[in-house]
DNA sequence: TTTT
DNA sequence: TTTT
């Protein structure tokens, strides 16, 4: 009846902008969340936690986030499961967000986005808050907004019998016909 | 850096009560929340999403939680992963709570209430942890209450290697000699 | 950039609804939250905190939520001001709801809230989920849903300088020309 | 029975650190909070959140909070309320934090980070509680952290019936000797 | 002005 | 009284 997520983190890597069948763009990360506490011997440690979005907030992620920025996220933990291969059920817990907040301009103008995450808040910042190359920053420094109540997994018509992340590199294998937003 | 969720759903079975073998209390559920929507066949969906608590907090959801009961959780999000017995890595997301709330009271559990146990096919609550009736209730009809900034799954000191909840029956095979809290 | 509450209490009096003068809804009501440690002289004490609800939200509210109710509410915190008769600027914090829950049912069916609110949890839950008396009742027990990103207090087009919800009683004197939503 | 915030905003001014009579430190401040949609104007409007905390939290806050830097709260919101000099009931609404994250690091303000100082009109935080320049930074250019459950207006002795903000006056006297990072 |  |  309430499910709502709030994390503050930093992108593992660079976000994953796919389409469906239909064209829904489809945006998949993952932020590491320092846990408030260290472990036994004394390291700090994180949770990576995967976070999809979808639409218009998936485009903006996936042109102003990269590996390493420092990203509020704002959504619904979201369990889904599928049939792998061997015939198992594997539950996928994904957090889908409705509103992302990017907190860390850009800020490099020099490198590649390899040297830009690579750094982790170190690296060459200078250069004002010039652009990053070729693609445009929004004015605010900020982003987000989204489809509340409304963003998620696609179900696909037939099969939900496969995951919809697991083949990287070519359009996801899922239905959109009738997203409910 | 921020890792805060908030969860209002009902439990899909009796929680379970373990102890790790230096005795600390951890108790396990799982609560279904309503998704916000509904799925193409117009059907209300419900995410399934497992909770931990710990300690004194583990034992008053022992208590009073119940198959069916409505419930509200407030944790952080914690993906723990361990290698399974075909050698693959396989990752647990589970919200380890550090405040719950109990919204139902358990109302009787003689007869009359015919309403209770139809939510969630109810009825039997046979065997496990269960034997309704025998236990004190909270004055309030609230409780919870805990340990933030601390509740998180206990890392093994040699093996973390194993899922601590997938041995369902006897005592958890986890080592909790310096539990951070 | 980011604003959220969520919060679980018990309404402080029934909800009251009333319309702009373009007939935009808005439902306010006050719930009461307990605080987590008792106070000097051990007593429980709460905080009351005032909720604004809009639109086909407020009118669920005000059709489903009584004196006593335990809810649940998921929103914004909104501070407004105005100045008051005296010339003196008066800050009004609330928050602006764009979700709410019904997290008890109306059960009572005879007598009046006064019954009801002294009865929780007793009384007869016989029959289902039928009706309080009345009103129609959500299918589902719980309730809410809404406008996000929306919600807010309208502001006046001229002045903005009265409080919209001192006058009880008679429409309020707000204007909605262009509510946002 | 349950009541959370999170926000994320800006500081409006430095915060204030205070001490109780009984050398308990308390530290105020503002953050705002920009909405999420734009007024009539087209202009965007923010809301001005006053914010507490609390003891260590209180200290850390003081020495690294700074008018116009990102940061996000997490905490409860609180009613309290006082009469004030004419016999009039007032109201005032809070969060008492127990989690503050720094979302921006100071930098420094010697003279490199063009970028930084030109964002925030930096440089000179001209009396006050300033005194740039002189303090140790957290290493991860996060901080907070804090005692949840337990954040809360100290009970004076005698009087609650008096506002522990009210007696702004002059610099206070803070030691930062022993920072817990 | 407050709920249970 | 407000931040960017």
């Amino acid at each position: 009846m309430l499910n709502r997520v709030i994390l503050i983190g930093r992108l593992t890597r660079d976000p994953e902008l796919r389409y469906t069948p239909a064209g829904v763009a489809v945006t998949q990360f993952t932020i590491a969340v320092d846990r408030p506490f260290t472990s036994q011997g004394g390291e700090r440690e994180a949770d990576f936690i995967p976070v999809v979005t979808w639409r218009q907030l998936a485009e903006t992620c996936a042109n102003y986030l990269r590996k390493g920025r420092l990203t509020a996220v704002e959504g619904r933990i979201q369990v889904r499961n599928y049939e792998n291969n061997e015939g198992k059920r594997v539950y996928v817990t994904e957090v889908i967000a409705d509103n992302v907040r990017f907190l860390e301009s850009p800020k490099s103008d020099g490198g590649s986005s390899r040297d830009e995450s690579s750094s982790y808040g170190g690296g060459s910042n200078g250069g004002g808050n010039s652009g990053g190359g070729n693609r445009p920053e929004p004015s605010y420094g900020g982003g987000g907004g989204g489809n509340r109540g409304g963003g998620q997994a696609p179900r696909g018509g037939g099969s939900n019998s496969q995951d919809p992340f697991s083949d990287d590199g070519r359009p996801i294998d899922i239905s959109d016909d009738d997203l409910p937003f």
